[in-house]
DNA sequence: CGTGCTTTGTGAAATCGTGCACAAGGGATC
DNA sequence: GATCCCTTGTGCACGATTTCACAAAGCACG
């Protein structure tokens, strides 16, 4: 077995990958099936069994050839390699309809990510329970941060407010940011910021449906080619 | 005037930043801002400035050299090329916590993308009414996409519902599908898909969590680039 | 134990996306 | 209208990602 140690740095897009494997190998693992080949894992994730080598290649060598994948030995490695063979408790900024959406999602609790505090700036909402959680104030967050071990933090708060969430975040000791509002943060390079716009996908999927509509003469000729693919992306 | 052709292909990446740009440019117009620059753009975009030339290139020759582009012109130039020209009204499938939150959200009614529809497999939550709209069952589906001209279907089931939620759709006549359920759709390739999902986001943030933690004494070197950039992404 | 079938792991090529650097264009000023 | 300054638009090189193609490796079966 290869050191403990860090391995080769993985690329960004297989990163991005690894849980959609991982959500995979998972359901199969309950499904009782023990092997699977990249060939079977790129049909499920639809992408390209290439890709699905290199990736999983990017882990370590634990395939074997003529074989496949052992699928819980698989899903052992991906969740060492995204850190969750321990949970991420989460601190939700932001108590409104999403933040309380959020915290009432199955996603969190269920999947390793614990709801460690939520926090509003509106009095009015402040000691309020919401899916077994009491709303603290804003200003507890360095408490709540320091206390809980926390070093994500989500804000739910309105595009307006998002900058100050991040700032106090920030200061408060948390290092990687989950933005739901609809707002570019700005950060310092060493906290990690990922942003999930509602409006900004569903402008993409406008920008597709028109161009469709746009070549619906031309669009005849593909709509033949009604055959299923896995993750059609875009 | 160019003509009203459809452009040149747009790339995929391109398109998946001209909503950040368009969000922006419409809070520097509320702001009274008549010109903005590359460089500034870029800046408020957390992007580099060539990006941004080269994104807004693919659109036409919009900007004036020595000085910039017009804000209002090119607001309505970006929404013109995403579609958003005109209202893109959507249909719900799954009316639980997350689907009565997506209702309730301001990001579909207030930016062009109204609720059209609503459904829910569950006779108990039939007919009751969520943000205004009243839930419907499953089976109206086809109706209700055909009376309201829906392409775009928003799917909020859990993870074992969504392929039957995908496939209802397709049937009923939508064309792009925004996927909230942590499960790869199989769809033909003439339909569009985006999928959301949190607890792929927040895995990625845990890899890299993980990751800071792991290399925390060489941490200690990074740490001191403490300026602060737009956009830190992953 | 050797042969054949299957599937991995990975060089190498192709494609896609990014960023630099600069020529070309436009406005302002005299 | 000539000059200067500024900023766009884009050719080009570079880096990242994807895909192909195949040698190496394991298993099964005779």
């Amino acid at each position: 077995m290869p050191p403990h140690r860090t391995r080769r740095r993985i690329p960004e897009a297989t990163v991005a990958r690894l849980p959609i494997y991982l959500q995979i190998l998972i359901e199969q693992a309950e499904a009782d099936v023990d092997n699977v080949s990249s060939e079977g894992l790129a049909e499920l994730a639809g992408v390209n069994a290439a890709k699905v080598r290199k990736d999983l290649s990017y882990l370590g060598s634990y395939g074997t050839r003529g074989v496949g994948y052992e699928v819980e030995y698989l899903v052992f490695q991906i969740r060492r390699e995204l850190g969750l063979d321990h949970e991420w408790p989460v601190v939700i900024v932001g108590a409104g309809n999403l933040g309380q959406a959020l915290a009432g999602y199955g996603g969190f609790n269920g999947r390793g990510f614990p709801v460690g505090g939520m926090v509003d700036i509106d009095p009015a909402k402040v000691d309020t329970v919401v899916a077994g959680a009491r709303i603290r104030p804003l200003e507890e967050l360095p408490k709540i941060v320091a206390a809980g071990g926390i070093s994500i933090g989500v804000i739910a708060t309105p595009a307006a407010a998002a900058q100050d969430a991040a700032d106090r975040l920030i200061a408060a000791g948390v290092t990687s940011i989950l933005n739901f509002a609809p707002m570019v943060l700005s950060v310092p390079s060493t906290i990690s910021v990922r942003k999930v716009d509602l409006a900004v996908e569903l402008q993409i999927l406008s920008y597709h449906e028109q161009r469709k509509a746009n070549n619906s003469h031309s669009a005849q000729l593909h709509a033949v080619n009604d055959e299923r693919r896995r993750g059609a992306s875009a």
